[in-house]
DNA sequence: CGCCGCCATGTTTGCGTAAACATGAAGTCT
DNA sequence: AGACTTCATGTTTACGCAAACATGGCGGCG
């Protein structure tokens, strides 16, 4: 800053002031400056920017893997919001899904230069790690449980599986099967729960649960024994990709989907139209989850606080062929 | 810093050579130090430290969209192995995939926190931002051309293509026909060169070329006219998921895959041996590009020069069930 | 016509940290 | 025993920037 102050023979306040946009700076003097700045290719340093603000202008965003397709797409959501607000996004994987793991993430996420955070996780492991969270940094949790101590986004998984359930029974089956994802996972057993909750309050008969751990091959393995249960004429999956196994495994079993058994997915992965048959699928809104988790993120680190509490983004199902009514 | 300092009834400078572990630093007052650490909540201020050092420990990357399978599964492994160097990642999106939206990353960029850059996206609108890269800034590139003003590190596309070609000739059909990706895409570009080189090399016809655009809906509508070709016994897709609308085409249009023709894909995404049949498809390594990267930036980072070329991570063919021989 | 106030610009200062240098106490060697 | 080393710790300083305050020139007003 000084080299360029020199070579534009005003002080280095003037050259904050136009780097920083400031008004009260004449034209002349502008156009020397940033001339100087140009040929001397003069870039601001943000950390001693930092350092003068307090303030990073970047959120750390916790997650454990980018390979689940929701995970991706909300983190792409997060990322471009950010953007949008002026916010960089940084990264902070858990390498081991363990509390260990946690907990170091969260070490290392206290000497991070982040203003604010973003968890993308189980929150099982989150309440072991709670202790060593640096007071003072905002967080939000996506895919929680609903704790008040933070601020969460979620999808309305609830909701969203009681869709799913209700087409199936609308169409006219007796009852509707489950696969479901891993127990560590709040938004499994949510939509687990609400699978229960739909088919007991209509009165009909809740049949073994199945689980999957998310993977397609998963979904297949749990296929293959749905595919011998006669009674099985409609699958609630909680995710797409296990749809997707099971869709694979009935029709190596000669079930014909949906003549002689329905799927219905959740996430509506870009794939899913695409499957054969086109999977029906409950629709989440990951864009959504991604813009509000930093709308309420960045309104915390400027002091606008918006209480711990659960926002909830709705849900759609989206028809397609992989349903109809039970065989004749 | 200040505080714990006080608190301790010793030096700031005694402070912070306790949180660097500096040796020179007795027993009794390191306990001391910690203690107050501890207890006033001391967390070291990383803008101050970056600016005292001159670096941030963080790599930059910039790409255009998570939503594709191989971009997220290679950020994540750039930033496991980012994590293993002692580095954080933070990203910059590039909003929309134009020349001017390039160049507002690059200008952002300048701006930000990072040490390097690693850039996953199509160098044909790198070339146009070139100009404004910060001199200085390690850059490495991932899926470009074989710049050599850059550090280049991608898979080895063409030997991939070679080997899915290699495949299905091997398996007796008279050619091989292409689900290309989009022209923009250089990874595309590599892939449908390498195909018609490779059935020109055996003296096969090279049929007309069909584009997608990576999506599984692109492969969908692709197929649906490939169907019509009476000739087409075999389709090489230029990724998992064009190869997956290209099943669907081929199921409704009562052509059974392998038996009437055989699919081969590209990437080797985790769902692609539970389509229907499982898809033979091209592996690529993208923890290997991943960790490439991160190793060859911060060598740079440490003026360890890596010269300007490129590295090819290998590819190797996975045989399932999409593909045979051609019909009798 | 002179005083006041405004505005462009300059000067000083401090953000939190760690390197470089300074100090002083306890040993070591001749 | 005296000088010299070693080592734990303290003091000063600079990293790059921008807020706060200082300065000086100019126009407007009575």
């Amino acid at each position: 800053m000084a080299d360029v102050a020199r070579r534009a023979g005003v002080s280095a306040q003037t050259v904050s002031r136009v780097s920083n946009g400031h008004p009260s700076v004449v034209g002349s003097t502008r156009e020397q400056v940033l001339a100087a700045m140009r040929e001397l290719g003069y870039r601001p340093n943000s950390a001693a920017r930092a350092l003068k603000y307090g303030q990073f202008r970047t959120i750390g965003v916790i997650l454990f893997t980018l390979s689940s397709v929701g995970n991706s797409r909300t983190l792409e959501a997060i990322v471009d919001q950010a953007a949008e607000e002026g916010y960089a996004i940084t990264l902070i994987p858990v390498a081991v899904p363990t509390r260990d793991g946690v907990l170091g993430a969260f070490t290392r996420l206290g000497e991070l230069a982040v203003d604010a955070v973003i968890v993308i996780m189980e929150i099982h492991l989150l309440d072991a790690a709670t202790v060593s969270l640096p007071a003072g940094v905002p967080v939000v949790v996506v895919d929680s449980d609903a704790d008040d101590r933070y601020t969460v986004v979620d999808t309305d998984q609830v909701d969203g599986a009681r869709q799913a359930v209700r087409h199936l029974l609308d169409l006219g089956h007796r009852t509707v099967w489950h696969v479901a994802g891993p127990e560590e996972s709040f938004a499994a057993e949510r939509r687990a729960t609400a699978w229960r909750t739909e088919l007991e309050g209509a009165g009909r008969v809740v049949p073994p649960l199945s689980r999957g751990d998310w993977s397609a091959e998963s979904g297949y393995r749990a296929g293959l024994a749905l595919a011998g249960e006669p009674d099985c004429t409609a699958v609630f999956a909680a995710n797409d990709q296990m749809a997707l196994g099971l869709l694979r495994a009935f029709h190596e079993k000669g079930k014909v989907v949906p003549r002689d058994v329905s799927v219905v997915g959740f996430d509506d992965i870009p794939d899913s139209g695409s499957f054969v048959p086109p999977l029906t699928t409950v629709h989440q809104d990951f864009t959504e989850v991604g813009r509000r988790c930093v709308e309420r993120v960045v309104r915390q680190v400027r002091n606008e606080p918006v209480g711990p509490g659960t926002t909830l983004v709705p849900t759609r199902l989206v028809l397609r062929a992989s349903t109809a009514g039970p065989p004749a």
